[in-house]
DNA sequence: TCTTCAGTGATTTTT
DNA sequence: TCACTGAAGA
């Protein structure tokens, strides 16, 4: 058979992985060296040399996103839909294989899953059930640590010995949680991949089936694997079984979630006879570019190397641009973006890529004043939204009377009088007959039973309405009868039409809903309908395909690309951040994170630092970035501010340090210094003369200080 | 039940 | 600085 064709648009690397025998392969796939490509056209060569069924085969990735694109591909080079093939997220896999396999994973045949919001609100509601004081045992971090345990395979039972009473309280809260869980038949998003390892491990038939049926297993994105993804790939995979996992662990930006760059080390270690294949050549960036990220990437230890080189030229060089301030930066990058539209580009060409989401602000204002589109990427999702929440909840309820952690969302939403006593009493109820909410609900006397009972025969009716509709109809009717769409309506502001749009939007995506093939025949529309709601969140943003520049953060720009990239904010304790200065190996995570987003720019990359920048309420002076500094200079240019009359005077530090300063003390505007008390900070100052000499020092700790040098007792830093 | 005020704390985010 | 939260007041 022919098969030229699968191999006649690859680089040599890439037919080497694409045509490897079966056995296990280890790709580290850099930045823009094709690697989706590289991962579809193997399925393809092994459906056509090997005779490996698509069926066969088990292909996953981290993000909806991918595993569509993936699907997508496949099908168009395949020429044939593969519905029920094996390709998605470790989430929907593991989704997939637990509802297949209910009973032996022993959950109840319609569970559904517990999105982060929800998982919060009922761990809120377990600390204050625990009479456990909030701001000792915050929600948000008692989440933090279940998840966390989850992720390592480690269940409340199997904590260790707890060495103190937060740890004792923290074991209780996780109890409670697994238990309040169990009894309302949901899952989180950890539990997910936790019980379906546990289910592969533990129980021999279902094992024995997966592995038989998936000779080759395909991993994407394999730095960003945590601990039990890991072993859960590893349980998969028979004996006989062939893994392909390609990743990249320069780009590895996951750590601070559980993703474990080690996955990688370990996997040559971990399955036999790993065969290991680099694509290096870079089909996205300039010379300049890929000479920089490599310059970069090369101060971090410990990689399994790898130099990304193009045969396309070197490229205009990188700009540097030192703003005065934020405002500066911002109407620079502006300014740039306007001058490249000028030149007959496309605004939605244009990224502009920042550490954290506060920095937003000020580049949507300027591009707001200088009239350019502009849309920000990441924010609130279709089914993050309140009003959706609400209706999926009361949803959920039609579907599950058990669901407390809906119950609690909607008995007073639209308010009907049951407020917080009643709720609270309920719960006592339910708490002590160790039941649901719903189910205490008769055991409730007084006004509180009574408001209550209403609330539970509008569900009944709610139920009954529903009976055999269509999905879209259903919902349409819970909307109405549950009194949300009324609520919403009330409010005539824009925020409320939006939500009421939303809420129609709701019954729009149920209209074209198609439930994932592989019929999980027993479950209802509605049930398959709201557990794909909680897997895949949907976009932030779905409408206005107008011609926009693109903000967002560094971690929310991997994987994507564009012609012109700024990034900025390049500023010590900013990027890299504060919090990551102590700590090596994440100060090597915070350079991977540079690294994609240098990698991130095809044609011309622009990074810009502001001398002075506002950050929580503080002005502060900052200090260049490392990372600029680590890059040669060669292939940097550096553009200064001009000189405009409308700024306030500024002095820059080399330029304008007063030259008695500069004779007298080893000290400059700029220079970090320490003190014996305030600890480490940098000059930003000065005034005075000789005895009298006074500077001003922004000290990490205390904020901005004026000290008199004769007294001060500083000592310079490097 | 809705509003107002003080306190707080502030990376990165998918499922 | 600012946005969000929880508790107190109308």
């Amino acid at each position: 058979m022919d098969v030229t064709y699968l191999l006649d648009s690859l680089n040599s690397a890439q037919r080497e992985a694409v045509s490897a025998a079966p056995g296990n392969l280890l790709i580290l796939a850099g930045a823009g060296s094709g690697k989706t490509r590289v991962l579809t056209h193997r399925i393809a060569w092994l459906n056509a040399v090997e005779n490996i069924s698509p069926f066969g085969v088990l292909a996953v990735t981290f993000t909806n996103k991918a595993a569509s694109e993936m699907r997508g591909r496949l099908e168009h080079m395949l020429d044939r839909p593969l519905g029920p093939m094996w390709v998605g997220t470790f989430h929907g896999l593991s989704h997939r294989m637990l509802r297949a396999h209910w009973q032996e994973a022993k959950l109840p045949q319609a569970f559904q899953i517990l999105d982060a919001d929800d998982q919060l609100r009922l761990v809120k509601r377990l600390v204050r059930g625990l009479n456990l004081d909030e701001s000792v045992y915050p929600p948000r971090q008692v989440v933090w640590f279940i998840n966390a345990r989850k992720d390592e395979g480690v269940r409340s039972a199997h904590l260790d010995t707890p060495r103190d009473d937060v740890q004792v309280q923290y074991q209780r809260i996780y109890t409670a949680y697994e238990a309040a869980c169990e009894r309302a038949g949901v899952v989180d998003f950890a539990e997910l991949l936790l019980r379906s390892l546990e289910l592969l491990r533990d129980n021999a038939p279902v094992r024995n089936h997966y592995q038989r049926r998936f000779s080759h297993l395909l991993v994407d994105e394999f730095q960003d694997t945590n601990e039990i993804q890991y072993a859960w790939l590893r349980t998969l995979a028979g004996p006989q079984c062939s893994v392909f996992a390609v990743g990249d662990d320069d780009q590895s930006i996951y750590g601070w979630r559980g993703a474990r760059v080690e996955n990688m080390h370990n996997f040559r270690e971990d399955f036999a006879n790993v065969e290991v294949v680099r694509l290096e050549q870079n089909y996205r960036s300039t010379g300049t570019i890929l000479q920089a990220a490599n310059a970069l990437i090369d101060h971090n230890s410990g990689r399994l190397g790898k130099n990304l080189w193009t045969d396309a030229g070197d490229g205009e060089p990188i700009s540097f641009y030192t703003a005065f301030d934020e405002r500066d930066e911002a109407r620079f990058v502006v300014e740039r973006v306007q001058h490249w539209v000028e030149q007959g580009g496309r605004r939605d060409e244009c990224a502009v890529l920042y550490r954290s989401n506060a920095q937003s602000r000020v580049l949507e204002e300027a591009m707001i004043a200088a009239s350019v589109p502009y849309r920000v990427y990441g924010g609130m999702r279709f089914f993050e939204r309140a009003e959706i929440k609400d209706a999926i909840a009361y949803l959920r309820l039609v579907c599950n009377r058990d669901d407390d952690v809906s119950f609690e969302r909607v008995v007073n939403q639209p308010t009907r009088g049951i407020g917080d006593r009643s709720v609270a009493q309920l719960r006592e109820v339910a708490r002590e007959r160790g039941v649901s909410l719903w189910q205490a609900v008769p055991l409730v006397s007084g006004r509180a039973g009574v408001a209550l009972n209403k609330f539970v025969s509008l569900v009944e009716q709610l139920s009954a309405s529903c009976g055999d509709q269509p999905l879209a109809d259903q919902i349409e009717s819970v909307v109405d009868a549950s009194g949300l769409l009324a609520h919403y309506q009330k409010d005539q502001s824009e925020k409320g039409l939006a939500r009421v749009e939303n809420l129609e939007e709701l019954v729009g995506a149920a209209r074209v809903f198609s439930p994932d093939s592989d019929a999980i025949e027993a479950l209802s529309p509605l049930e398959m309908f709201l557990a794909q709601a909680a897997l895949d969140a949907g976009d932030a943003q779905g409408e206005s395909w107008e011609d926009c520049a693109q903000l967002m953060t560094l971690h929310s720009a991997k994987g994507l690309e564009f012609p012109l990239v700024f990034m900025v904010g390049m500023e010590e304790g900013l990027f890299p951040h504060q919090r990551t200065l102590e700590d090596p190996s994440q100060l090597e995570e915070e350079r991977r994170i540079a690294y994609v987003g240098i990698t991130r720019a095809r044609q011309k990359l622009y990074m810009c630092q502001a001398e002075n920048r506002r950050l929580h309420g503080r002005e502060l002076f900052t200090v260049c970035s490392r990372f600029v500094g680590e890059l040669p200079t060669e292939l940097v240019d550096e553009i200064r501010p001009q000189v405009q009359l409308s700024r306030p005077v500024y002095q820059h530090p080399e330029r304008a340090t007063p030259s008695f300063l500069q004779e007298q003390t080893p000290y400059t505007i700029g220079q970090r210094v320490h003190h014996n008390t305030f600890g480490e900070g940098v000059v930003t100052d000065c005034e005075g003369q000789g005895k009298n000499l006074r500077m001003q020092v922004n000290f990490e700790s205390e904020g901005q200080k004026w000290l008199v040098l004769a007294y001060a007792n500083l000592s310079p830093l490097s």
